[in-house]
DNA sequence: TCTAAATTTTAGACAAGTCTAAAAAATAGT
DNA sequence: ACTATTTTTTAGACTTGTCTAAAATTTAGA
């Protein structure tokens, strides 16, 4: 992975990062427009950036089509979310921090440019496989170990049970209230019933009944029981 | 020390931190022409910095008499050395590096802004006084624990015996050369003869005799025993 | 002290990354 | 299929931090 040749500026890798991001959840091809949101920019800035990646061949872009990442694009990316992880893990595991208090400071650490401390730093963890919300760390080849399978539970039926594997990373309050009813990574969740004219959800947790919005379900991801 | 009114530059404070450096071995009026050299840039891009410093009341200056730090401008300074010298404990106590092999990563790691992360850096590795080199570090409040007395191995006379306490920084042949003839903090050495006609020093070390020239005996640092 | 040399500043230029406003292309509604 | 709307790009400007070349100031030597 450590591909560094020319090595890129802080704001080409936020555009790299984000632009992977998005391929994850959306289409493969990401819209001008789309990015200019995701990065809180004008969609002429985001043009000007989409010509300058193109010619280093971090992404494929034709005028008005919108772009998607070349490998060599990937790599950088899949680099840059292994560090973010693992500093989040570093963050939380050993410096005591709360899951919603490392997404900021990761977003610094991610820009340090020595692969030798990613993997040390990957070492001193104890090799985790996910971050603090339990999100896949890649190795070093940029490839993530074959995950436990986990399903958004805002698409789950009534009668669902399994276990809390992830959540939703990068909105702090969003974090904080998971920490207010105690909802953890490893929590067990039960659907006892789906109000359909809300989407909110009834759900057992640890001998408590707690009810979820929509939009709060959306955000939790669990393993069911077999 | 948290005055993070308006954030600076990583640019910024790199000038910061290098005007603070020299101002502790030089003067305390840093010239242009001696800012550029260690910035490595040209005496023009350093006056431009330096009116925009002073406008941000970091530094005085006044045209073609060099500059100084103000209280804030110091302030700065030492945060950063702050960080820069925590995390290069830490890549050294947690992560194996050598100490020939952390200033460039802590030089990027300085910049990380979160006051509270350098703070449980601190504590999380055990509060230490010096850094790998034996720089001292200073406290949240900018405030040196008062060090031992360290003295310029250059600077003894014939007979003087004592123990490393400290070594230069920033070049990291010379710490390779150090690692190669085993010398450490802690070290105990006694200066055996000293060579008038080159600088030159015979020392014993450790039941072994050595000979170093001025250039290495002004990177090392004693404190001599009572 | 007066001039030559060195130092420092100014002026103007450039690259990166951003913006606004206007033009070009694509999409959608009828 | 054609126009209206939305999306995207272009053009030109601004900021930061850098540069070169030329002008201004200081320092040092005789």
């Amino acid at each position: 992975m450590q591909s560094e040749k020319r090595q890129l500026s802080q704001s080409e890798e936020n555009y790299i990062k984000a632009i992977y991001a998005l391929s994850e959840t959306c289409e493969d091809t990401i819209s001008t427009n789309l990015l200019a949101e995701r990065m809180s920019t004008k969609a002429s800035s985001v043009t000007d950036m989409l010509k300058k990646l193109t010619d280093k061949e971090l992404l494929t872009y034709q005028k008005y089509q919108g772009c998607a990442l070349t490998p060599k694009g990937r790599a950088i990316a899949l680099s840059i979310v292994r560090k973010h992880r693992l500093w989040e893990v570093f963050l939380v595991d050993k410096l005591q921090f709360g899951w919603d208090e490392v997404h900021e400071i990761a977003e610094q650490l991610e820009h340090i440019q020595s692969s030798q401390l990613t993997n040390r730093l990957e070492a001193f963890l104890g090799y985790p496989k996910v971050d603090p919300h339990g999100d896949p760390i890649p190795n070093d080849e940029g490839v993530f170990d074959t995950p436990a399978v986990r399903v958004n539970l805002a698409s789950c039926e009534t009668g669902a049970k399994g276990i809390v594997m992830g959540v939703e990373d990068g909105s702090p309050e969003f974090l904080q209230y998971l920490n207010k009813i105690d909802l953890k990574l490893g929590s067990e969740i039960e659907i006892l019933e789906k109000l359909s004219f809300d989407g909110s959800l009834l759900i057992a947790m640890e001998k408590r009944t707690i009810q979820f919005s929509h939009v709060v379900a959306t955000r939790i991801f669990i393993q069911l029981y077999a």
